[in-house]
DNA sequence: AAAACTGATTGCAAAATGCAAGTGCTATAA
DNA sequence: TTATAGCACTTGCATTTTGCAATCAGTTTT
């Protein structure tokens, strides 16, 4: 336990680095949305996160070693961010998190559609999901059986949208 | 969803209602260590939170469904809080959020103790747990068969207590 | 009567948030 | 070549929240 914390309870310190609006906000986006980049984490964000907040917690979460940072070759500037395997090990909170949300709280469809899946699959999908992430995220190596999860929730989503929209 | 929300995610959602520094710490007080005034939340908080965050915190939880509050007929100010089930199904989401906690950040053994027994313990203890919840803070009847969750978990921390002061 | 208990509230400074504009470098389009 | 767009921030400002510690006014106990 480091000096600033002000207890070593394991949910208190997960509150220090993750108990704010918006880390697993950033964390949820780069996870489900596949978003790599400040620019698409900033304007693709569905809650109009703001600029300083967004570089704020980039920066806090790259301390913290919930991600990494990289140059991307395309551009001088562009940063590209990755989860780490602390991070990717948050998928059955977040899976919690969205079950809870859709239960208790006015979800909307479109959007609740990935955390019914991700409740309906249970932890061995959770597991399939960190699998991939791992490959996506850390270059580990895929099984040669693993069925795609995030492609299926990205089109569970999709197909919600167009559902949603009348033609 | 109402008009307020940034958008209809139900963990975008979920961390509207408890993505702040202290909200899961207030309830973890409550659910893992029985306090249910403000005084004994506030006295005995180990991360010493401030009167009037807890004072706020106790007021929104109750606003938000996840607390109630009634008066205790010992006296004539005194408060007296119980989850409800909103917040009882909190239970596998701290309990994954403890065992994140241990995982990953630097615990203390006496304070991590119940994470370690709820992650051994999995959704079967869980449930039990939150059985055992609802008896104590909806007055739910309880099994027959039921085993005792709340003080296992107490038992443990203490003897841990124990373990780690010399005679 | 004095002290302790009750759930707050208050005064203040520091920190965090949120909005929107601005920065200086890099890459692309005209 | 110049103009425009893209890049990840940073900044100025007002508002809100947090945190510390003292205070409050009613209630109960000593």
């Amino acid at each position: 336990m480091n000096d600033d914390a002000r207890s070593g309870c394991p949910i208190n310190l997960a509150l220090e680095t993750l108990g704010d609006r918006w880390s697993l906000i950033v964390i949820r986006d780069i996870m489900f949305g596949n978003r790599r980049h400040y620019r698409e984490l900033l304007g693709q964000s569905e809650e109009g996160i703001a600029s300083n907040i967004l570089a704020d917690r980039l920066k806090k979460l790259v301390a913290k070693g919930l991600l990494t940072r990289t140059d991307d070759p395309s551009h001088k500037q562009k940063a590209f961010y990755n989860l780490t395997e602390p991070a990717i090990a948050l998928v059955p909170l977040l899976a919690h998190m969205g079950a809870w949300g859709r239960r208790h709280l006015p979800t909307t469809p479109e959007l609740a559609i990935r955390a019914q899946l991700l409740e309906e699959g249970g932890p061995p999908l959770w597991e399939d999901f960190m699998t991939e992430l791992r490959h996506a995220h850390l270059g580990v190596a895929l099984p040669a059986a693993h069925v795609p999860v995030l492609a299926r929730l990205t089109a569970a989503y999709e197909a919600e949208v167009a559902r949603q929209r009348p033609a």
